[in-house]
RNA sequence: GGAGAGGUGGCUGAGUGGACGAAAGCGGCUUCCUGCUAAGAAGUUGUCCGGCCUAAAACUGGACCGUGGGUUCGAAUCCCACCCUCUCCGCCA
C-alpha cells in the first residue's frame, strides 16, 4: 500500500511511477477522496469536542443535583450529527480503500521502464560451459521423467484434477535432496529456518498483497476464511506483523519451505506439459525483513544467495531485471532468476527476487523502532525463491541427461543419494 | 466437539456508567547522589489519525482497554455477535 501522506504531498510523483507500469494508473480519484474525507474529519473532531465538554457537565449538573434536561437533549442532536457524518465518511473510506488496496507498489527509479516482458534486461549470464552437457538428442523433463517412471502426470490428475502430478521413487527422493540442499545452502549463509502455517488468513493475504485484488488466483477452505499459502512468503512475511521490533532485531533472514498451491486462474492452456505450472508445487523461500537504509543491498545479496542455488548444481541461468510494466503488484524493484530448459532451448524462470520497499510493510504493520528518531518506522521487506524445486528438478532432468534415458545426479546431491551417480528406473509404474 | 474461565499500556495487574489514557508494581529512559561490577532519590514513559509548520520537534484536536455492532447526554465498565487464550472432558497424528 502506498503512502497516503505521500499521495497527499506529491501526486503528480506518485502518478508519474505508476504510469511506468501502466498508462491507466492514477491517484487522482485518492486525492479528490481523501480531500473530502478530510473535511469530515475535522468537522466530526470538532463535534466530538463539543460533545466531550457538554457530557462532562451533564455530569457536573446530575452530581449537584441540577436538572441537566436541556444540555441532554443539545447534545443528543450532537450525537445524532457525529452518527450522519461518520456514516458519510465511512462511506468515503470504502470507496478510498477500494482504490487504494488495488494500486500497486511504484517502480524503483532503478527499474527500466518498458511496456511489456520483452522490455525484460538481462543482467548477466552463468554457466555457458556446462550447457553442452546435455546428450545431443535430449527430451523434455515431462518425457524422460515419464520414461524414467518417476513424473506420472495422468494419476495425479486421476486423484486431484488437471495440473496434479506425482512424483515417484527416485524422483520423489530427488525432490526431496532438493529441497534438503537448499535449505542446507541458506541456513549456512545466515538464515533463520522455519516451517509455517500452509493455510493462512485473509489479513496475511492482504498484508502480503494477495488481497483483495488476487483473490481468484488462490485456492480457499470452504468452511474456514483461510486460503492455501500460494508462496512461503505470506507467512513468513506476516510472522512480524503488529509488532515493533527494535533496531537491532533487524535484519531477520528466514527461509522456509512449503508446498504452494495457486488456482492459475487465466493461465489456461499454458505451459500444461510438464511440472512447469502445476497447481501444486514446493518451493523453498527466503525472506528477509530488514532497515530501509540497507534493502537496496540486501536485495542484491537475496539475489545471489538464489543464485548459489543453481550455481552449487552447475545448472545454467541468467539473471534478467523486470521492467516496469512486468513488476509484481507489491515489488519495486525485482530480478528473476531463468534456468536454462536445453530440450526446447529457452530459460526459464525458476526464481523471482523481489524488494517490496515499505508496501508490504505498510499493509501488515512491520515496524521497528528506529534509535535516530525513537520512533515506530515501517520495514523494508524482500523476498525470493531460493528456489521454486519442480523447476529445479525438470531442469536437471535436462540439464543432467547424458544419454537416452539416463540422468545423470547432480554432485552436490550425491551425498542424498548413498553417492549414487544416476537416477535408476523406477520399475514399479513404468 | 462438550463444559467452564478469561482477554486492560513493554510486562504483572486494579478498575462494574462521568474527575480513567486508565491505580499500583516491574521494566525502560533522564537527572541527582553514593568511592566502587551494586544500592538509593526525583522526574519521565503507549499507538494511530488530523490541525499547525517548508519540515521535524513542540503545541493542539480526536480515537484506541480482543474485534465489530448496540444502549446512553456520556461506555474499559451495560447488551449482542464474532475472534482468540487458558482449564477440564472427548477425539486424534
Amino acid at each position: 500500500m502506498l503512502d497516503i501522506r505521500l499521495i497527499r504531498n506529491d501526486a503528480a510523483a506518485v502518478n508519474a511511477a505508476l504510469k511506468r507500469r501502466n498508462p491507466d494508473l492514477s491517484v487522482d480519484d485518492v486525492v479528490a477522496l481523501d480531500e473530502q474525507w478530510r473535511q469530515l474529519l475535522h468537522e466530526e473532531e470538532e463535534l466530538r469536542s463539543q460533545r466531550n465538554a457538554l457530557s462532562k457537565q451533564v455530569g457536573e449538573l446530575k452530581r449537584t443535583g441540577q436538572n441537566a434536561d436541556e444540555l441532554q437533549e443539545k447534545t443528543r442532536l450532537i450525537g445524532d450529527r457525529i452518527k450522519a457524518i461518520e456514516t458519510e465518511k465511512e462511506t468515503i473510506e470504502a470507496r478510498q480503500k477500494e482504490l487504494l488496496h488495488f494500486i500497486p507498489n511504484m517502480p524503483s527509479e532503478h527499474t527500466p521502464t518498458g511496456t511489456s516482458e520483452e522490455d525484460n534486461v538481462v543482467v548477466r549470464t552463468w554457466g555457458d560451459e556446462y550447457k553442452d552437457r546435455p546428450w545431443s538428442g535430449v527430451t523434455d523433463h515431462w518425457d524422460v521423467g515419464t520414461k524414467l517412471g518417476i513424473l506420472d502426470f495422468e494419476r495425479g490428475v486421476k486423484v486431484a484434477q488437471s495440473r496434479f502430478s506425482v512424483i515417484v521413487g527416485q524422483g520423489a527422493r530427488l525432490e526431496r535432496a532438493l529441497i534438503n540442499y537448499m535449505l542446507e545452502l541458506h541456513t549456512q549463509k545466515g538464515y533463520t529456518e522455519v516451517i509455517p502455517p500452509f493455510l493462512v488468513n485473509p489479513s496475511a493475504m492482504f498484508g502480503t498483497g494477495q488481497l483483495p485484488k488476487f483473490e481468484q488466483d488462490m485456492f480457499q477452505c470452504k468452511d474456514d476464511p483461510l486460503f492455501l499459502v500460494p508462496t512461503a512468503e505470506v507467512p513468513v512475511t506476516n510472522l512480524y506483523s503488529d509488532e515493533i521490533l527494535d533496531e537491532e532485531q533487524l535484519p531477520i533472514y528466514m527461509t522456509a519451505y512449503t508446498p504452494c498451491f495457486r488456482r492459475e486462474a487465466g493461465s489456461a492452456g499454458k505451459d500444461t506439459r510438464g511440472l512447469i505450472r502445476q497447481h501444486q508445487f514446493n518451493k523453498v523461500e527466503l525472506v528477509k525483513l530488514v532497515h530501509p537504509e540497507t534493502s537496496a543491498q540486501e536485495h542484491m545479496s537475496l539475489v545471489e544467495d538464489a543464485e548459489a542455488v543453481l550455481q552449487g548444481l552447475k545448472i545454467p541461468y541468467r539473471v534478467i531485471e523486470l521492467c516496469s510494466a512486468d513488476l509484481g503488484f507489491s515489488a519495486a524493484r525485482c530480478f528473476d532468476l531463468e534456468v536454462w530448459m536445453p530440450a526446447q532451448g529457452v530459460y526459464r524462470e525458476i526464481s523471482s527476487c523481489s524488494n517490496f520497499l515499505d508496501f508490504q510493510a505498510r499493509r501488515a504493520n512491520l515496524k521497528f523502532r528506529a534509535k535516530d528518531t525513537g520512533r515506530p518506522t515501517f520495514l523494508h521487506t524482500l523476498n525470493g525463491s531460493g528456489l521454486a524445486v519442480g523447476r529445479t528438478l525438470a531442469a536437471i532432468l535436462e540439464n543432467y541427461q547424458v544419454a537416452e534415458n539416463t540422468v545423470r545426479i547432480p554432485e552436490v546431491l550425491q551425498p542424498y543419494f548413498g553417492n549414487q551417480t544416476e537416477l535408476a528406473l523406477h520399475e514399479c509404474i513404468v
